[in-house]
RNA sequence: GGGCGAUUAGCUCAGGGGGAGAGCGCUUGCUUCACACGCAAGAGGUCGCAGGUUCAAGACCUGCAUCGCCCA
């Protein structure tokens, strides 16, 4: 073996071994509880990120630790063909070929991108096998596969039928850049400063009177449709009724009171309103049957017919038809400014809602869209989740979950895109003729055609007859298939074996940034459809940012790409770290220095096999485990603990605490102090101590290599292959399980007793600055007779564990003229101390302040525990046992102190008759 | 504006009523026969602020401050 692990070759050798050797393939007849999880799809486009990595990461672990639990674990990856995301990359590409979509048509486009998607789309999950993942890869699926678009068309005729989805001209988010519909939460708020701008409109049968309004976007007010202002205001109600002359326009709109749009408490006293142009309005517009006049276009542009149809005056219909937004807001102002009515603008806060791809400024925009009625769904996925019937870990995320449901919107799945499942709606021709135009390669159908919702195309119009169909241009909203992946992934519609056995899936890990795109509506379509929950418990992690917190952006350049962590420090470092950072509801900041010292990890387990290889090559004698050694009993009893904490701490996705108590178990108990224990026993290979030795020395090493396999899978698979071990691979090996007989407190008193003396020891040589090649002469004072005879039973290990030459140990032997004093608490024993003999080697300063720096804390503790012991409150209210506990303290702190003011006495007189 | 979270060692973070913890960094000493990607020892903390509950608060309650996220 290589003095330090070189993951290189190691990671796609043993990879490739398991995938030979079919382990991550689910079969249906397998035994063993089912376990079951579905991969959250990346996108096509995209390529792998510390987000995926972290998220697989922990679906491995899942995994790979039932999968050895003995559960007949599934594991299904795939990707999503993200529509928007998609066709923009392929756009891109062909502008930069000197075409566009618009040029190829419909089917070449599509045709285009599944050439893409065969070339480039599968580079992700390349990059997830580069991690480890041990996914069934014969099962991979792609949201646009045969059966998943089955899927689709099924769900949406039955959702039609059951009158959750409609088709209706509404008010959507329009990104003007994409071209398409977007729904609520694919529009991320940005806050800005805008400017307020304060406008008057003059009444029409009085222009000397003004209502005035304030507005960020002035050029809307040429598709205003009335003025509100507040019903209860007594001094603008009168106005109510009225009309205003609207500038810039020959039009005339009326005042209506409206108490829900008017915030009294804000600027001005009336609102303009807009119903073609915003929300709000949109509803106010509804609520006092107002018309809407959209005069924007598609591409958020003034429209010349738009503008002819609010009736703006001539000249500037001219000026501004086919500006955009902001130079139309530009020749507003000026035109209103220039009549006196721009009474003052401001600054103004504001959030700005923009296209979640593309960062766009979204419009919203008045269009014939199809959607889901979503209340229906919701309510039952409301009541999964109180219920407890799908858990959501950490907790916290429940009420985030619960409010965004209780106010769920009605979900717009309809995209103008060609990407995506076309949605499974025909109009015929014949009846529609009026309805359906065609501009150059766009294709609109009004909101007043009749679609046929089939599962596929009709032959004959059961209105009239004809055989000429055109089927809806749109597609689905790329979640929409996504929200089926649990059972779609599974085979359904068709009843598959696969569907009965791993569905509800038994967890699903995901980010919190898609909570409501995806996991909420999982919940509710699998409830819908399936009549089930999708899974049972939902894990939700943080984001990986980087070390000063900030999200990792490829602008900003601060990424970390986990393909080059993982070529410099190992996968199983990366996965580690992301491991041991996962604290529930925070946030990772990953640094490459935290990277670096769970590689160093990796390497100290190297080198704790190469030991245990070198001392391998007696026999062993594996005798009962009361027979062995203090050494070798009390690892056991340490491993066994950790045993029973990682399972528990897995049990409860708390990956961190697993991994830490890992980390600590390995490096901390086995490494420094079984390791170092148990060489006097090794040290002559010879020896019948070696051969008992041995089996200890192996075993724990092998069922820690099991315990930690999830978290790192390589290097514990190569070292596993290396050492005794049962079995042909340790991923299929059975995960280690507590052993109750193997805990025992009295060897974890014993070994502490040890340690102590060493300890103590230890930190009398370093604070006197002697170096470890020199030998000490050592005494140690035993509280009690038991302790004298435990120590002396271990003198051999302490002796070699603190470098001593020479020592005693004896309930009454002395310190040393010229010496150091340790005191030591043993457990549960009383206080003893350490004596080092340090003739011509002491420096008394040194000793004098490491001792009253005891003191010192000794004091501060006695002072804490005397007021306590003192207090009749405390004395009688307190547990019988924290006083117990409290008086042993205080009667050893108090002991400890007056054996240490005896040594400084000593030293005192040490350093007079010394010098 | 509503909600959630954070504030603990120089940095990153655990801990969640009874003696302040880890990793990294730092200091000192070490070619101790697995490992310098190492070993040993050590320094370093009014647990954001102010009230309250309690015999006992870093932890529970109330308010405030600062930072971050989500939603309007």
């Amino acid at each position: 073996m290589d003095k330090s692990y070189d993951p290189t070759h190691v990671e796609s050798r043993w990879y490739r071994y398991w995938l030979d050797q079919g382990y991550f393939t689910a079969s249906v007849s397998d035994k063993g509880e089912p376990y079951s999880m579905v991969i959250p799809p990346p996108n096509i486009t995209g390529s792998l990120h510390m987000g995926h990595a972290l998220n697989n990461t922990l679906q491995d672990i899942l995994i790979r630790w039932r999968r050895m639990q003995g559960c007949n674990t599934l594991w299904v990856p795939g990707t999503d063909h993200a529509g928007i995301a998609t066709q923009n990359v392929v756009e891109k590409q062909l502008i930069a070929e000197g075409t566009s979509r618009d040029k190829l048509g419909r089917d070449l486009f599509t045709a285009r991108v599944w050439e893409w998607k065969a070339q480039s789309g599968g580079t992700i999950i390349e990059q997830l096998k580069r991690l480890g993942s041990s996914c069934d890869w014969s099962r991979l699926r792609f949201t646009m596969d045969e059966g998943l678009s089955k899927a689709v068309r099924e769900v949406f005729v039955r959702l039609y039928e059951d009158g959750l989805i409609y088709r209706g001209k509404r008010l959507i988010n329009w990104c003007p850049r994409c071209l398409t519909a977007l729904s609520d939460i694919e529009v991320e708020h940005e806050d800005t400063t805008g400017k307020l701008y304060h406008i008057q409109y003059p009444l029409a049968d009085d222009p000397s009177t003004h209502l005035t309004i304030a507005t960020t976007r002035p050029e809307t007010m040429l598709g205003d449709t009335a003025v509100a202002v507040h019903p209860e205001d007594p001094r603008y109600n009168r106005f109510i009724g009225k009309k205003i002359k609207l500038p810039l326009t020959n039009r005339q709109i009326p005042v209506v009171g409206d108490a829900i749009l008017v915030d009294r408490a804000f600027g001005t006293v009336a609102v303009k309103i807009t119903p073609a142009h915003d929300f709000n309005d949109f509803e106010a517009g509804l609520r006092h049957n107002l018309a809407r006049l959209a005069i924007f276009d598609q591409h958020a542009r003034m429209d010349a017919s738009g503008l002819r149809d609010a009736q703006v005056e001539e000249t500037l219909r001219e000026r501004l038809a086919s500006q955009p937004t902001q130079k139309a807001r530009m020749l507003v102002v000026e035109a209103l400014d220039s009549r006196g009515l721009v009474t003052k603008t401001e600054d103004h806060a504001m959030a700005l809602g923009k296209c979640y791809r593309c960062k766009t400024v979204v419009e919203p925009y008045l269009s014939p869209q199809w959607f889901v009625k979503i209340q229906p769904l919701a309510d039952p996925a409301i009541k999964a989740v109180e219920s407890g019937e799908i858990r959501l870990i950490p907790e916290q995320w429940t009420n985030n979950y619960l409010g965004w449901m209780r106010d769920i919107k009605d979900w717009c799945i309809s995209r103008q895109i060609w990407w995506g499942h076309r949605i499974p709606a025909w109009y015929c021709k014949h009846c529609h003729e009026g309805a359906i135009t065609q501009t150059g390669k766009t294709l609109a159908i009004t909101s007043d055609a009749k679609p046929i919702v089939a599962r596929t195309a009709p032959t004959h119009c059961q209105d009239c007859g004809q055989h000429d169909f055109i089927q809806d241009p749109d597609v689905l909203d790329t979640w929409f298939s996504s929200a089926l992946w649990p059972f779609s992934t599974l085979g359904w519609p068709d009843q598959t074996p696969e569907l009965s056995k791993y569905y509800p899936t038994s967890t699903l890990v995901t980010g919190f940034d898609i909570l409501f795109f995806w996991v909420a509506r999982m919940i509710m379509m699998g409830l819908k459809v399936m009549g089930q929950r999708p899974f049972k418990n939902v894990y939700i992690h943080a984001l990986v940012r980087d070390a000063e917190g900030q999200k990792m952006s490829k602008s900003k350049g601060n990424v970390i790409d986990p393909l080059n962590v993982m070529d410099k420090y190992g996968t199983d470092a990366l996965r580690f770290t992301l491991a041991a950072m996962a604290s529930p509801g925070r946030d990772i900041k990953l640094s490459e220095d935290r990277i670096e010292g769970y590689r160093n990890f990796a390497n100290k387990l190297w080198n704790a096999a190469r030991f245990i290889l070198m001392n391998l090559e007696r026999p062993r004698e594996a005798g009962p485990v009361s027979a062995r050694s203090s050494a070798d009993r009390w690892i056991l009893n340490r491993l066994h603990r950790t045993i029973g904490g990682v399972n528990a701490s897995l049990e409860a996705y708390r990956f961190d605490e697993a991994a830490n108590s890992l980390y600590h178990f390995i490096w901390h108990e086995y490494c420094d102090w079984y390791l170092e224990l148990a060489k006097p026993a090794l040290a002559d290979k010879e020896s019948r101590e070696a051969s008992l030795t041995r089996p200890t020395l192996v075993e724990t090493f092998e069922t820690v290599l099991r315990l930690l396999h999830p978290f790192m899978p390589f290097i514990t698979e190569e070292i596993w292959q290396s050492i005794p071990h049962r079995g042909e691979s340790i991923m299929v090996s059975e995960y280690p399980t507590q052993n109750p007989a193997l805990l025992n407190d009295a060897i974890e008193t014993e070994m502490a007793s040890v340690t102590s003396v060493v300890s103590e020891t230890r930190n009398i040589r370093g604070s006197q600055g002697i170096a470890p090649s020199r030998l000490l002469k050592v005494a140690v004072a035993t509280p009690t007779a038991a302790f004298q005879t435990t120590l002396k039973t271990h003198e051999q290990l302490i002796s070699s564990l603190a470098r001593i030459s020479e020592l005693s140990i004896g309930m009454d032997v002395k310190p040393y003229r010229n010496g150091a004093s340790s005191s030591i608490v043993f457990p549960g024993g009383g206080v003893g101390a350490v004596y080092v003999d340090l003739t011509g080697l002491i420096d008394i300063e040194k000793e004098t302040s490491r001792i009253e720096k005891r003191v010192k804390e000794l004091t501060a503790q006695m002072d804490q525990d005397q007021k306590k012991l003192s207090n009749a409150d405390f004395l009688a209210k307190v547990p019988a046992e924290i006083l117990q506990k409290t008086r042993a303290r205080h009667q050893e702190c108090l002991l400890e102190r007056e054996k240490l003011s005896g040594e400084l006495q000593r030293l005192r007189e040490t350093a007079e008759g010394g010098s």
